[in-house]
DNA sequence: TATTATTGTATCATATTGATACAATAAAAT
DNA sequence: ATTTTATTGTATCAATATGATACAATAATA
């Protein structure tokens, strides 16, 4: 689990003031034994990357996640908090597993991210409780995001999937997890439209694939199927300044 | 949200006390908020069926499904649920979805099902509460299952996926969601080996995937394509008694 | 013994995929 | 101004997969 985005408006608020009246307000506010946390998936152009929050005074590294809302959608309280750190609405987004074992449970580990930002939660602090984490990933235009840390002065920022820092809790494990629905449910119009600037050459596509598939894919014949496939509208040549032949420019119809 | 098996054991001891007392140790016992719901397919040699139960005194349908232990994990609650119905153990299982919206609150159905039972249950009764549902797919072996409808006299029977009746909340849509996932990641061998007996003929085999995909196939072609796959083992003919040409028995590797 | 519907296999034509070759070309090097 | 370069777009051949059809084998029945 990790901090809730909630935490970005209230809880610099609530941490001057005493612990329980904080606690059991927040407790009200949001269904109890509930998280989510996101994988992000962005593309840079080259590598798959995923966004990765450190929690400042823990050297602790987390997916961005939160909590649900008493009277809001799951689906909207994901989303809330994907506007929160990309402050993008519009994301590409989808379930992937709900992790419910009961050895998650670690208050030991939330307890030092509270105490490391000034808190000093009794042990019945609500969020030292059990959860059950959903998992969502998203998968948004790289170029079109500014990763925001949060108000607990976090760090957040793109990580290459293949050099990811050692995540805290099952973290690790649910980016595997993520890795394998999105490699699973590859579905080439929804990552390219998603993943790539609206207009794309047909390397940068190529590069889309090969960074999720894991593998190097020949050049010729995924040409070749991405044009026979009718999902590609060629636009006019661009001049990149680079040497060698200029590519033209694609985008996805619709 | 359907009554939790739990009831199996202690509702009806539960429902000679008074109300609030058993609602209080119910609460402590389960995690709030959190149900799951199984859509438990099987095939019957020509259909594809899930199994549905009724609650006698309401003429409501509904899928099977529960609430997680405080202490358990949320894999076991389900399976716990499984064996439950079924008596099997070792069911192949997979997490389909989970269903959060709010509109999914309906504290009157659960009002009407409580009070058909002989509870008076008080606005606060835990299970008036808002839940989320954790949605799982089951396959198991249609031959090998007797359905057990609960200490509730409930009937719990198995249905044709296209003859089903109407089903109580949103768990028609979580049988769509089931069916659409089903087909999604539609495995020849795990279909196969845990929806048909250990050893069947090749006009089963087909039946099952027409059964699943919704469609004909072309009986010669999927029988090129099964036998050239490596996974079949091909057994003696069997003399089943009926005219014709007797077909071989085959089954799965491993 | 002939009939019947089912089963197993073969064989076409057509699509899809893998591997390779090669011409076109934008800018840099000469 | 011409040559060189690596990249890009396209074509083509072989190998494989798929769709459609034909047909022989056969277990029990008529």
């Amino acid at each position: 689990m990790t901090l809730p985005f909630f935490y970005t408006y209230t809880f610099f608020i609530m941490a001057k003031q005493k612990d329980s009246p904080a606690n059991n307000n927040e407790r009200k506010n949001f269904l109890p034994h509930i998280a989510f946390d996101s994988v992000i998936f962005g593309f840079s152009g080259e590598k798959l990357k995923i966004l990765v929050m450190e929690y400042h005074n823990t050297r602790l590294f987390a997916l961005p996640g939160g909590f649900v809302g008493v009277t809001e959608n799951l689906n909207d309280a994901v989303r809330r908090g994907l506007k929160e750190r990309t402050g993008l609405s519009n994301i590409y987004l989808q379930q992937c597993y709900v992790f419910g074992d009961v050895k998650r449970h670690r208050p030991a580990v939330m307890h030092t991210i509270l105490q490391a930002n000034g808190h000093q939660p009794g042990d019945d602090h609500w969020m030292l409780d059990r959860f059950i984490s959903v998992v969502y990933y998203a998968l948004i235009n790289y170029t079109k995001v500014t990763p925001r840390p949060d108000a607990l002065s976090d760090s957040c920022e793109w990580y290459d999937v293949d050099a990811l820092p050692k995540l805290m809790l099952d973290h690790g494990t649910i980016v595997k997890k993520a890795l394998d629905t999105l490699r699973k449910n590859l579905d080439e119009q929804i990552v390219g439209m998603n993943l790539l600037p609206k207009q794309f050459t047909m390397k940068e596509l190529q590069q889309v694939y090969e960074a999720i598939r894991g593998e190097k894919l020949q050049r010729t014949n995924f040409q070749r199927k991405m044009l026979a496939s009718g999902l590609l509208i060629r636009h006019k040549k661009i001049f990149s300044g680079k040497a060698h032949k200029a590519p033209y420019l694609y985008q996805f119809v619709q």
